[in-house]
DNA sequence: TCGCTCAGACC
DNA sequence: GCGGTCTGAGCGAA
């Protein structure tokens, strides 16, 4: 047989995944975001293999369709008492095919029917075609496949250990030609399809008859005159052998849409491959997918972005704008940019045809400046970019002001996938436009040649670039539509980001001398900690150092142990408040004033170093981290600058309005959780306290408590606010009583006893795990998703985890999405109004506004305004203001 | 030098 | 053993 025949490989996705399953343990293979990969793993490990060693020139992957098929019609116990399938694998079939979709393998589906009558259809036809065909199932009705030119490998053990069945192998082992072996399994039976046999009849028994008498259908005819005991059963069970046969025949000429020439083995997506693989955390696949392309006998070459353009030439850029007027472009800036501002080397603009032009903007002539300029501040030219906000500020630091832009496809693939830590263009190439950026050969050179000396690789790239993100937005979009997520692209996360070029750039102010002031003092604190808690223990331990800290307390002064951590005991402020309760010991005083100290210190270090030349701190937002749809800010973080003690909160005395303004104002929402969690929850009882306007956690401690709230104790007040603020986290009564430094059982009743009174809080909370769990993620009011696949997992500490955050994730959500549409409404309203104070900061639930002179009554009326509507609750959103010189005296 | 763990700040 | 972040120190491995 000659090895160089055109050979087809086709598999039976679902049962070699089904087998993958079992033969994995799923402990083993979980990503760090909770996706079971077991079944994956094993599946494309042994896919890979067969096409190293079997080197096919065709491939394809058959699956079954959820729901029936013919066969169930006709037999409606066809494939029934099968054991559950267990929740971890459903989701792995889609994840293969992503796999397949990446390798560009081609999988294949067609309602009411099975796989193997795809398998049979293909093999068919590719005997015909003069082809081999290597069947991969784990389904025993694919022998009947095997002739001359089709194999079997069927899985003798897990999914690596295939046994090869040709017609000689499976008469060895079945007693009969592969043709008869369907006639065999309908006397037999088959109880992985439920269909029973005759009783009494093996598969010796059935080969003997079948040879005896040349066949099924001459031994039905003759069944008068089979002997025995078996004969009379057989003869009493001839319906059901009827049944089995014609439920066990496969269909060989199914009407597909796919033909053999389709399978082809394709170059597949490298880009896309390596990202999956990452995301699925498939270290050493990756290598052994890799080493497939270097022993393969073309190498593998994946469509790359089709790009028709060069380096601009002198006063053309007007022309090619007009020409290109109707299509969205797609910009890509080369450059650098931090703290709000940046430098641009060069531009790239791309449509989705392919057409582009790539120039530096330094040397551009006077007439393409301007074209430039008038263009990019053109709110009807559209434009998509790709992360663009450091692009943006780098733009704007020349002069460049931009609007128009409709899509960003960073801000589109983070909605579609909101718990990724980042979202490189190229992995989106990969992902959503099945291509690659650019090949290596490109970059190493041969394209280096068409362009012009200067212009070489770099604008090549970047052209590419441009015209991948103009693809990769109508993509994109198209996708978020279908999930209900495009406004919340459009209208919520590039307009937000305009507004956090603006934050960026302007920065706040700070008093260097008060901060100096502070470390100071700081400075003395740690240093005077650190010398009596020395003095106490008579050794100089590192008192940073949890390792030594644990050898001190727990080794040599003999503390009981606390806490269990990963590795060792906790030395955490609580603990150490708990042994310093026990113990008394002045080591723990000292230590933990200590702690305070350095942390303030090193927080007013850290503020200090990041202040610009111009006297003001840039922070930079980052808009696609958090995966419930929070900003978050780096470089310094300035959503965590200290406000809880008094001491700390004094390093806010070092944010002050800057030159040119008149005060800083900070206005925020009270409770804004929870009177989302109010809202959604339709409690009537958490709306009418937070309609009566009174203290929301003495009202809703007066329902608890039974009495008036005019009689509500601190501490009954105190309980109940813990119990309200842990609501949307998930709070469980060990959380609590941890909190109230209560016994569980105690925690256990307060829950209890809340529940009762604001019932539909607990249905809203249990039937949002409940839904998140059947729909794989849970949605914000505006839409926004977050997806939990742990909520099915079978490790109880991932999926109680998951459960919180499924809880938390509509809540701070939609917090997130109102805080953001408040920021666009404040910004709308302070242009409205020609002020020309701005927002500087923003902390989850609180804008810092820099207030020009006189403007503080106006101002005041557009931020409550626009934060107070920024959504229709059925709720108040009570928002409070305070206006000082600092961010401390603006608080309030 | 890098990546992990711990601790602690905010909402 | 409560949701979401970011930073810095310590420390062991590469």
């Amino acid at each position: 047989m000659s090895e160089s025949r055109p050979t087809l490989l086709i598999l039976d996705g679902h049962s070699m995944a089904f087998r993958a399953f079992f033969a994995l343990p799923v402990e083993n293979f979980t990503t760090s975001t909770g996706q079971h990969t077991n079944a994956v793993y094993g599946f494309v490990s042994m896919l890979v293999n067969l096409l190293r060693d079997e080197q096919p020139s065709h491939v394809a992957v058959a699956f079954d369709l959820a729901g029936g098929t013919f066969r169930t019609e006709q037999y409606s116990d066809y494939k029934g008492g099968r054991a559950a399938i267990p929740p971890e694998f459903p989701g792995q079939i889609d994840l293969i095919k992503e796999v397949l979709d990446t390798l560009n393998i081609p999988h294949i589906e067609k309602p009411d029917y099975e796989a193997d009558d795809i398998l049979a259809t293909m093999a068919t036809r590719a005997t015909r075609k003069g082809m081999r065909t290597l069947i991969v199932s784990g389904d025993r009705d694919a022998i009947q496949l095997v002739d001359e030119d089709v194999t079997l490998l069927y899985p003798r053990k897990g999914v690596s250990d295939l046994l090869r069945l040709t017609p000689d192998a499976v008469e060895e082992k079945y007693l009969v030609r592969p043709e008869r072996y369907p006639e065999l399994a309908a006397l037999v039976g088959e109880s992985a399809d439920n269909l029973p046999g005759v009783p009494g009849v093996g598969p010796k028994t059935a080969a003997k008859w079948l040879a005896a008498h040349d066949g099924l259908e001459n031994l039905i005819r003759q069944a008068d005159s089979v002997k025995g005991k078996a004969g009379q059963s057989f003869r009493e069970h001839l319906d059901d052998v009827r049944r089995n046969r014609r439920l066990n025949a496969l269909i060989r000429d199914l009407d597909l849409d796919a033909t053999v020439d389709d399978l082809g083995h394709r170059s597949w997506n490298r880009e896309g491959t390596r990202a999956l693989f990452e995301a699925l955390e498939f270290r050493g696949l990756w290598d052994r997918v890799q080493a497939l392309e270097s022993t393969g006998d073309e190498p593998a070459q994946a469509a790359t972005i089709h790009v028709d353009g060069r380096v601009l030439t002198g006063g053309e850029l007007g022309d090619w704008l007009k020409e290109h007027r109707r299509s969205r472009i797609g910009i890509d800036v080369t450059g650098s940019w931090a703290a709000g501002s940046g430098e641009v080397t060069g531009i790239a603009l791309g449509t989705q045809d392919g057409a582009a032009r790539w120039f530096d903007p330094v040397e551009v002539g006077v007439d393409d400046d301007r074209a430039l300029a008038v263009w990019l501040a053109d709110p009807t030219a559209a434009k998509a970019m790709h992360a663009a906000k450091g692009p943006i500020e780098a733009l704007a630091a020349r002069g460049w002001e931009i609007a128009g832009l409709t899509c960003d496809t960073e801000l589109a693939a983070y909605l579609l996938r909101p718990d990724r830590r980042s979202y490189p263009l190229d992995e989106l190439v990969g992902l959503h436009l099945e291509a690659e950026l650019s090949s290596p050969a490109e970059a190493s050179g041969q394209a280096m040649l068409d362009f012009d000396e200067d212009g070489s690789a770099q604008s090549a790239e970047s052209m590419a670039r441009a015209v991948a993100v103009a693809r990769l937005a109508t993509v994109m979009e198209t996708e978020l539509d279908q999930y209900g997520e495009l406004d919340l692209l459009h209208d919520l996360e590039v307009p937000v980001q305009t507004s956090l070029v603006a934050m960026e750039r302007a920065g706040i102010a700070i008093d260097a001398d008060v901060l100096d002031a502070l470390r100071s003092e700081f400075d003395g604190r740690v240093s005077g900690a650190q010398q009596q808690a020395w003095e106490v223990i008579g050794q100089e331990v590192n008192l940073g150092s949890p390792k030594q800290l644990q050898k001190v307390l727990f080794d040599e002064l003999d503390m009981p142990k606390t806490r269990r951590t990963k590795s060792g005991y906790t030395t955490d402020a609580d603990a150490l408040a708990g042994l310093f309760e026990k113990t008394q010991h002045p080591f723990l005083a000292h230590l933990l004033e200590h702690r305070d100290a350095i942390r303030l210190r090193q927080t007013v270090d850290g503020l200090l170093k990041s202040v610009s030349d111009d006297g003001r701190i840039h922070t930079t937002y980052q808009q696609t981290v958090a995966a419930t749809g929070r900003l978050s800010s780096t470089e310094p973080n300035l959503q965590n600058i200290p406000m809880r003690t008094e001491e700390g909160r004094r390093i806010r005395e070092g944010f002050v309005v800057g030159d040119g303004y008149e005060a800083l104002m900070s206005a925020d929402y009270s409770q804004i959780e929870m009177r989302i969690m109010a809202h959604v929850s339709g409690d009537d009882s958490l709306i009418e306290a937070f309609r009566s306007g009174l203290d929301v956690h003495t009202v809703t401690a007066s329902h608890v408590f039974g009495v008036d709230p005019a009689a509500v104790s601190v501490a009954q007040r105190s309980k109940i606010k813990a119990m309200n603020y842990g609501l949307a986290y998930g709070l469980s009564a060990f959380g609590l009583s941890q909190q109230l430094k209560v016994p569980v059982p105690e925690a256990r009743a307060l829950m209890d006893d809340y529940f009762d009174r604001f019932g539909k809080v607990r249905d809203y909370l249990t039937g949002v795990v409940a839904t998140a769990r059947k729909d794989g993620f849970t949605s914000t009011l505006m839409g926004r998703r977050r997806y939990l696949p742990d909520l099915n997992s079978s490790n109880r500490q991932r999926r109680e985890m998951a459960e919180r955050a499924a809880l938390n994730a509509p809540i701070q959500g939609t917090a997130a999405d109102l805080i953001k549409a408040a920021m666009l409404a404040t910004d709308a309203g302070l242009a409205a109004k020609g002020l020309s104070s701005r927002v500087l900061l923003q902390v989850h639930d609180e804008l810092i506004l820099e207030l020009a002179a006189g403007e503080e009554a106006a101002v005041r009326e557009v931020v409550t305004e626009a934060m107070g509507h920024a959504m229709d609750l059925s709720v108040p959103l009570t928002v409070s203001i305070g206006v000082g010189r600092s961010w401390f005296g603006a608080a309030h």
